[in-house]
RNA sequence: CGGGCCGUAGUAUACCGGUAGUACACAUGCUUUGGGAGCAUGUUGACUGGGUUCGAUUCCCAGCGGCCCGACCA
């Protein structure tokens, strides 16, 4: 991948087409929405539409792919499903009526035939998995996909978390019985919160118990704790579990062997849920498998979702500070910063330019700001933009003989010998 | 969907029933160069449609758009 990006434009700040905004957007509340649209990750085409620009789309892909490395671990197929919709398998499981499902996007085709724009897929899959389910011996199976969602929300808010158009990761599972659907949605489930961990958000991360909605009893969300959250939530820190108030009766607390005492309520973002559908969907659908003895069933399934631009919307939610965006590693648009303050000066500039090729060589991603501003622009832009580690070159630091390092989780600065550096930047970063 | 607040330059804001001001950005020049520099010059603006008025960016109405509270939320 690093070979490939080597030559990006998107690397040298200077040809970077996004600029940074010293005042974040009038009217725009949310913390997330502000930093990423003022460190130019994203633009808000209108309430809850939102495009990712190049640094954002960055950040998008890292998280896809820390997403996509779980999911096959998992045994998961990645597909990508239509996001237009016929009726059809909508009507079968009585999904395409809006009293039942409200948020859909309906439009019609020149014929005059109606289609809709997928809030959710798991018609349309069911559908197409019974072409290639016929046996106990095709299952299981757990098929997924990173995938647009179209919701037609009454009201889009606190930018990125509420959006009318998103992409989800959503997985649905095929089983042909309940202990062993039980048995995946426990793996699935550790999964999340791997994928929770690898994000940065894991400390804040609860499997939380939750609705089930209308087709099952129970589901259990992933709720990441944080003041501005729409949800509220009751945790027990040390059992690292959670129960969302909506469903927060005595009868649950005990069934989970929890009592009020030992919980603490607070807000959380739901960055995760996964439900248990049983034979909802296949059932609807004529979705079967014959067993060994001949006989039909439907399988036991599951689907397993995560918001992408809402898991990078809590991202910054949680971990920002007053300066700016703060990303963990594996999320961040590039590990490094390499900030030149040369003020013109032609040395300085050229041992910036050495660093760059040192980093590149060594497979660091780096954004290098080669920019021809003054040194508090550059390190305004650095601290909003929340790349892991900054590098500093200037006169005084080559007069030091060396590079500055400064940490930008924690502001720690440290002054590293050229040939030093990358070593330093493998063991510390 | 109920309620509230709000639409002025690329961004953020001010004033005003009578030629719309400021900051940043942008352009040019000079100075400056480790925390969003200074001086000079320049470019850019009233969401849309009605109404009231001699005159509306300002007042009224409607539409459209945005944010917030609530409701809703596989």
């Amino acid at each position: 991948m690093v070979s490939s990006m080597r030559y990006n434009a998107t690397m040298l700040q200077s040809r970077l087409f996004t600029k940074t905004r010293r005042e974040g957007p009038k009217d725009e509340v949310a913390k997330n929405a502000e930093l990423l649209i003022r460190a130019g990750y994203v633009h808000k085409d209108m309430a809850g539409v939102y495009s990712y620009l190049p640094l954002g789309l960055r950040v998008f892909k890292n998280i896809e792919n820390i997403i996509r490395e779980e999911m096959n671990a998992l045994g998961g197929q990645e597909v990508c499903m239509a996001t237009l919709q016929s009726p059809i398998v909508w009507k079968a499981t009585g999904r395409w009526d809006d009293a039942v499902l409200d948020v859909w996007f309906k439009t019609t085709l020149k014929s005059g035939d109606e289609v809709g724009l997928a809030p959710t897929h798991e018609e349309p899959l069911t559908n197409i998995m019974k072409g290639h389910i016929q046996s106990y011996k095709d299952l299981p199976h757990y098929v997924y996909q990173f995938q647009n969602k179209f919701r037609n929300e009454l009201r889009a808010k606190s930018g990125m978390m509420r959006s009318r158009e998103f992409v989800m990761k959503d997985l649905y599972s095929f089983n042909t019985d309940e202990a062993s659907f039980r048995e995946f949605y426990e793996r699935c489930a550790s999964a999340y919160m791997r994928i929770f961990t690898r994000v940065g958000l894991g400390d804040k991360t609860y499997r939380t118990y939750a609705s089930g909605g209308s087709f099952s009893k129970f589901s259990d969300e992933f709720q990441t704790v944080c003041s501005t959250g729409e949800d509220t939530i009751y945790i027990h820190k040390e059992k690292r579990v959670g129960v969302n108030k909506e469903v927060c009766t005595d009868e649950v607390l005990s069934t989970l062997g929890l009592s009020r005492g030992e919980l603490e309520e607070t807000k959380a973002i739901e960055v995760g849920n996964i439900f248990p559908l049983g034979t909802r969907y296949s059932e609807a659908l004529g979705l079967t498998y014959k067993d060994v003895k001949g006989r039909a069933h439907a399988p036991y399934t599951g689907c397993y979702g995560i918001g992408l631009g809402r898991l990078m919307g809590a991202i910054v939610e949680v971990l920002s500070d007053s300066k700016g965006i703060v990303w963990p590693k594996e999320v961040a648009p590039f590990q490094a910063h390499l900030v030149s303050v040369s003020g013109g000066n032609a040395q300085v500039d050229g041992e910036a330019k050495r660093l760059y090729e040192l980093l590149l060589e060594h497979g660091i991603e780096t954004l290098y700001d080669d920019r021809d501003v003054r040194a508090g622009e550059k390190f305004a832009d650095s601290d909003l933009l929340g790349l892991p580690v900054r590098l500093v070159v200037s006169e005084k630091t080559m007069a030091e003989g060396g590079v500055e390092v400064v940490l930008r989780a924690t502001s720690s600065s440290t002054l590293v010998p050229e040939s030093g550096i990358i070593q330093y930047l493998k063991t510390h970063v």
